[in-house]
DNA sequence: AATGAATGAGAGTTCATTCAT
DNA sequence: GATGAATGAACTCTCATTCAT
């Protein structure tokens, strides 16, 4: 693996997208190194030209993904300041943003949310963001204070991973309309008003 | 396979405990059978005996396990007429027996939910049949009108996969604390009542 | 690798003399075993029924003859209170159960003295009890004071260990012929004796 | 592979230095090319467009290492006409420029003496010469006129082979000590004079 | 009811070598 | 004089499955 070429580098890009490709759609182990070279149209031994291994590509990949959410995630924070409209706006923003990384990520994200044992690992780490993000906010006065953030963070994960996984990859739903619909669930929660008094 | 004796029967049932524990900790394609007989304590040519395949035992688990949960979430049903205090009591009791029945099969749940593609399939009827009950509670006058019983379901059940597999499997919390905070999310959401004004 | 029965045995130690042939010829690394499992009429799957690895065959093939030679060369040690005849007769038998030793597993001592990494190490294990055998045999007055022993106990590896390449494993002498040659080129050295005095 | 200006030889000899160093290290078969380029600091083509091929390198070495090596047997001749201490010394001289020819040239010691088939049969023709020196020094009367020589010459080089391989080339003696060892060994033999009457 | 023995099919990986530039 | 890029051919090892007993 040493200098390489424009040649070189698009081979790689190649094998790359091959791999995102077939690991989305069979996972790791089920994954063959011999349908990611036919996707690229390359031979095996070309394969080991540009990684290491499988579970190097596999890992270069993983990274990829979980650093690029990381870093939506970090910047999905919402500062102290804004009145009710503003905070709602706000807010479906920032979920938006989310849904729209893994939604123009489609098989990077099932490799990194759904199909390896990384994504265990992925989604808790960004669930410890989230709670970052959220204990900001509600000390900065936005939600009740005695909301558990552990719990609001793993599940607000968590409906973002499903409607992801159901709604935004099949493109059934666009990111800001589930971005407004994940918003609008936590925000009012589900009890009828009428009833509620 | 022909019938079997009471022998056989043991054999049989302890092979699929076996291939319980072996399909939860490695999924479907990383089980080996021989890890599997090894756990049961008999020879390779014996699993042939009792079941056709890996599939086909794979598939009596997930059955199994499906067949169980449907039966819980349809008992999950609330009825109409309770005032807002019994309706309360009522959804954590329902959200409770979920948890639970989870909770009492730590290895069958992590196949079902999470280790197979057949977890993608089940977790789409048990969230059809979730909006079915929400569906019959909002026309009890329980939930708000402009409710979209379709993301309400999904979000329900990927909360409920969520806890369960971070919080529950791990046994960090008990399935009537998981029951009453995931109640209390959606109860109630997660505004300041006095920024909410 | 569980229970075998007369049948597995057999197939064992058909890929067993099947290894030592492929190893001896083609030593470790060129050894293949599809040759292997050729030479003993079954499928690769086999060979892995019955060994780990193709090094712990290997090593097991290894161990077999190097155990076999430390024995016999510990047998080989010459107690004290011989006469000179004696000591020849005791010298050219030791020297000659070793031969025999070598010559009987000729593939064997290919493996083992020619063709593996191992083989250093053996030999310096084997020149380590030869001089042990030596130092006593110094000690009880057959050998002159001043020969310095890890020499000599090396001097005497180097001669067994290429009179039987050459000589023996080709069957040009037998073990005896050799054996008595080598005691007589130690005990009289090589001057000529007019010349000597 | 046409001429070749300096900067050409240049790289060649890097690359003959490099293939040196590998094979010595790893024997022919393990030798790969990769690391004899990445030793020499070029690339793989580089290397056939100075070497038909990789064993074309190594056939290379072991020439020069054997034509080296036959000459200094050659001259290591001693002729007649020598009283019993100049005798001595010359065989001292001949048998240390043997050895200081491989302590020189210590990694084409190892592939020309350990690491190669073809070192079977160089030593078959070292041994050869050797022989064809001692037959002569036998008929100048130095040596027992009972002393079968193709032996006494095996039996030369084995002990020079295996000195050179434990004591010479890990740099533990020198070579003018082992060449003294040597002589002494066959001089006089192994058995004490006392014992000896 | 169970087992010892075996296998077909296929996986990932390595390496000497070549071609176009 | 040298290189980036690629490959054919091989090899070790794994695993679900079956057959004869």
């Amino acid at each position: 693996m040493r200098k390489q070429g424009v040649i070189g580098k698009e081979s790689r890009l190649r094998l790359l997208e091959a791999a995102t490709q077939e690991f989305a759609l069979n996972g790791f182990y089920q994954a063959k190194i011999s349908s990611i070279v036919a996707r690229a149209g390359v031979t095996q031994p070309a394969f080991y030209l540009y990684f290491e291994s499988k579970e190097a590509a596999f890992a270069e990949l993983i990274d990829g993904f979980r650093n690029g959410l990381i870093q939506v995630v970090r910047d999905s924070h919402i500062e102290a300041g804004k009145n009710r409209d503003d905070l709602k706006e706000a807010v479906v923003e920032s979920l938006g943003q989310i849904y729209r990384y893994l939604g123009e990520n489609p098989a990077l994200t099932r490799i990194g949310l759904y199909q390896s044992a990384e994504s265990v690992r992925i989604k808790a780490e960004i669930a410890g963001l989230m709670e970052q993000n959220l204990i900001a906010e509600q000390q900065a006065g936005y939600y009740r204070h005695d909301l558990d953030t552990v719990f609001f963070a793993e599940a607000l994960l968590a409906i973002v991973e499903r409607l992801t996984l159901i709604k935004l990859l099949p493109g059934h739903e666009t990111p800001s309309k589930l971005a407004r619909i994940t918003q609008d669930l936590f925000f009012y929660g589900i009890l009828d008003t009428k009833h509620r008094e």
